[in-house]
DNA sequence: TCATTTTTTTAGTTTTGTCTAAATTTATTT
DNA sequence: AAATAAATTTAGACAAAACTAAAAAAATGA
């Protein structure tokens, strides 16, 4: 496999991040994503498309092919693991990870990433709960949800919370609310979206619909042990 | 402290280990330490004696002033730390540890360095002998000598090893000459520069020339306990 | 000392990745 | 459907860091 510059490297990330299962991704998009100018991110497109990572025609968006995206799932590997490894080893608390990884990931020695998988003790999810994908580039789909999206009085773990603000950690405390952790929603409300969830056989409890939106989860079969403490940040910028 | 390119590190830390005690460095030098041409170490020198990492006068070779020297020991200090960290914990052998550390390197978080540094336990020497500088850019002057010039009869101790081949190692596991380990030259023959050194009470074997012009020693009260295995590399890149 | 060689610097290009401003294509409205 | 607005691309410039070739300075040596 080649070896991509830290620019194209940040350009693969973001646009498999913007392209969910379906849709192409837009100019304006990816220069909003990556903080810089619609004609920067057209001069990059033309690039990675000779470079034959990505379908593109002039005006019609962009996805990544099949090539782009295990590129794509390599740099999410490496970045994952340092995320892991910061937390995990060198005890970063959540707000800092993200960044300090978003310089790590793009040293891209395969025996170096293969090697601190290992001694990691090949994490299947970073500290916020989304999979890190193994040295084959396979990444275990979790199919996660909104905790909104999940219907009543079925059990689900929490596997990621999305980080918009930073200040969403604190409510989450509060509510005793962790990744892997296991829950049921008992009842919604239409008035405001609200929802009354219970962990275990603790009393119910009322969510926000403004934090439910927050809060992803996966069907308890699928999920795996995670990481003791609530982290957030890879993928979602704050902005 | 401001951040500075990959290309400007990688020259202020060939200028500190060019830059002996004594001299100032040359241009071709330079040039030849990084692999480029002299017309590129003209345009550097200039831009970092604008950033105030060193004294130039045109022709005149160049020096890191003590702001450049400070700048370089940070690199210093986590290009070891992280040729430790590969080779200690993720079990690195000796010839892979640098060129990754290399890379690892110039990720400048100043927390990312300082937590690794608690921990690894705050190691005071790299796998291959040569002192970490800390937090504070404080760095063991270990009055490293060559065992060419070390006197008969002084007892001193391997600290470092440079490789010029990667052959070097075969030829030192042959005679047991591991970093750390303690001997003493009892003879020196004039004729072609060999000598006869003693490790403890075993009998005494006998050093090349080219072999002794590699291996360098401290003085025994000065020396760390050092790490257990026999590496090499920073510094002298395998030309 | 003066000529020659070596070293260093200058001048002008190249590549990568960015930008602004202008042109073009697509989308939206009336 | 034509006019306007929005999104996208093109064209031209710039900065960083490298290069080649030529000029200038320093070192060497007869």
């Amino acid at each position: 496999m080649l070896n991509y510059s830290t620019s194209e490297e940040n350009y693969i990330k973001a646009i498999f991040h913007l392209q969910r299962q379906d849709g192409t991704v837009t100019t304006n998009e990816l220069a909003n994503e990556l903080k810089t100018k619609p004609a920067s991110v057209t001069d990059m497109m033309k690039k990675l498309k000779v470079k034959k990572l990505l379908n593109y025609q002039p005006y019609q968006g962009f996805r990544l092919n099949n090539e782009g995206t295990k590129v794509a799932l390599g740099i999410i590997r490496r970045h994952r693991l340092w995320e892991y490894f910061l937390a995990e080893k060198l005890k970063f608390s959540w707000d800092e990870v993200h960044e300090v990884a978003e310089h790590l990931e793009h040293v891209s020695s395969k025996k170096l990433v293969d090697k601190l998988d290992e001694f990691l003790g090949f994490p299947r999810v970073d500290p916020h709960g989304d999979p890190i994908p193994d040295a084959n580039g396979k990444i275990e789909i979790s199919k996660k949800i909104c905790l909104t999206d999940l219907p009543l009085n079925i059990a689900a773990v929490v596997c990621s919370v999305s980080d918009q603000s930073g200040k969403i950690l604190e409510l989450l405390e509060h509510k005793k609310i962790t990744i892997g952790i296991r829950l049921e929603v008992k009842n919604k409300f239409e008035f405001d979206n609200s929802m009354e969830v219970r962990i275990g056989r603790q009393p119910v409890f009322t969510i926000s619909e403004q934090l439910a939106n927050n809060i992803f989860v996966t069907s308890p079969s699928t999920h795996l042990p995670p990481s003791t403490s609530l982290r957030t940040g890879e993928g979602k910028k704050n902005k």
